[in-house]
DNA sequence: TCCAATCGTTCGGCTTGACGAACGGCAAAC
DNA sequence: GTTTGCCGTTCGTCAAGCCGAACGATTGGA
């Protein structure tokens, strides 16, 4: 969540936007169907867009609307196994690993998992909206939905929501997955 | 990229997000430091919000602007090992499986690779603004910017720049890892 | 050199979003 | 029954966004 003003965030975002695109300032405008002296003013940071003149600004420059409201991004980062700031379980035998949290508008977080047979990794549902997806590495793991739970093997693949009372639980000792949380 | 009306979506956000923060309008509006009839407009879908009101909608509803713009999402999907759509290189040892495309507004798609020792994976760079997200599952990897690459193992995670000439090769046969891209 | 075209900015007008106040509806307290 | 409080909606006023036109600056061609 960004906390600098969106203003200057969306100035700043039209402005290389539509260099990327390499339109004219008048050319964007008469795209977009506003008035180059509207467009003119919003990269200069003055002026508080509606959401339909920042639509069609979109719809123009062919990308989504959240490009133009949330800022740019990192450079180079490694994590080396077992380094991450890991979350053990009390209750289950597991270690989750947080990989890369959400970048703004990015709204997927990815983990490493490292599990053991034992309890299940989790039964409460997240927030409303939350999907997960699962990658198994290593061993055999079964997760999904609690009611209708599947079994993995190293590269299988398993999507299911996260807002629903789900179960992973590793089959094998030393089972490993990836995990990516997606959130609404 | 949604083509829906925006005003239509931002209505529906807004009476959603509000709902599951169990605010009333009036409640919301006060936090948010705008006339309630406003607000009332605004979820009745007609009304063209700036965005300085819908960024104060956010931020007292404690969700990041994007999530008033963007729309739901999917259920349930297995993708066994090996069944996914298959990409194969014709000129490297590596099979890139996507498990799971961008979701409008997520960002980040998910890959299962399966390298083999040989030539790298990659040398042009994507669209600007793309990272990659890659952990390692099984075997040995070098990946990373082209002038400065980094060896992995099983459980290793590299961020890097996508939009910067990369690589990614196998340094055992029977490698596999998971690739997250980002884009902007 | 002059002209034509395009660039991006600035200036009045008209339209529209945001505001505050008043409204009717509903529930709990007196 | 009446009062009090909060709910969400509607109405009139005012400020601000959006527009079109005119502007100076720059470039390329006749």
């Amino acid at each position: 969540m960004s906390n600098t003003a969106p203003l200057d965030v969306i100035a700043a975002s039209l402005r290389r936007e539509r260099d990327r695109a390499g339109l004219s300032l008048s050319e964007l405008a008469k795209r977009a169907g506003i008035a180059k002296s509207t467009l003119s003013q919003l990269e200069s940071g003055s002026g508080n867009p509606s959401v339909e003149t920042l639509w069609s600004l979109g719809v123009a420059l062919g990308v989504p609307f959240s490009r133009l409201v949330d800022p740019p991004v990192p450079r180079v980062h490694l994590i080396r196994a077992g380094e991450g700031p890991v979350v053990h379980s009390e209750r289950a035998h597991y270690a989750a690993s947080l990989l890369a949290s959400c970048p703004p508008g990015a709204r997927r977080d990815i983990y490493w998992l490292a599990l053991e047979p034992g309890a299940a990794r989790e039964s409460e549902p997240h927030m409303p909206g939350t999907v997960e997806h699962i990658i198994v590495c290593t061993g055999r793991v079964r997760a999904g939905l609690m009611d209708s739970p599947v079994d993995l093997g190293p590269g299988d693949y398993l999507l299911y929501p996260g807002d629903l009372p789900h179960i992973c639980l590793a089959l094998e000792a030393g089972s490993t997955a990836t995990l990516v949380m997606e959130h609404i």
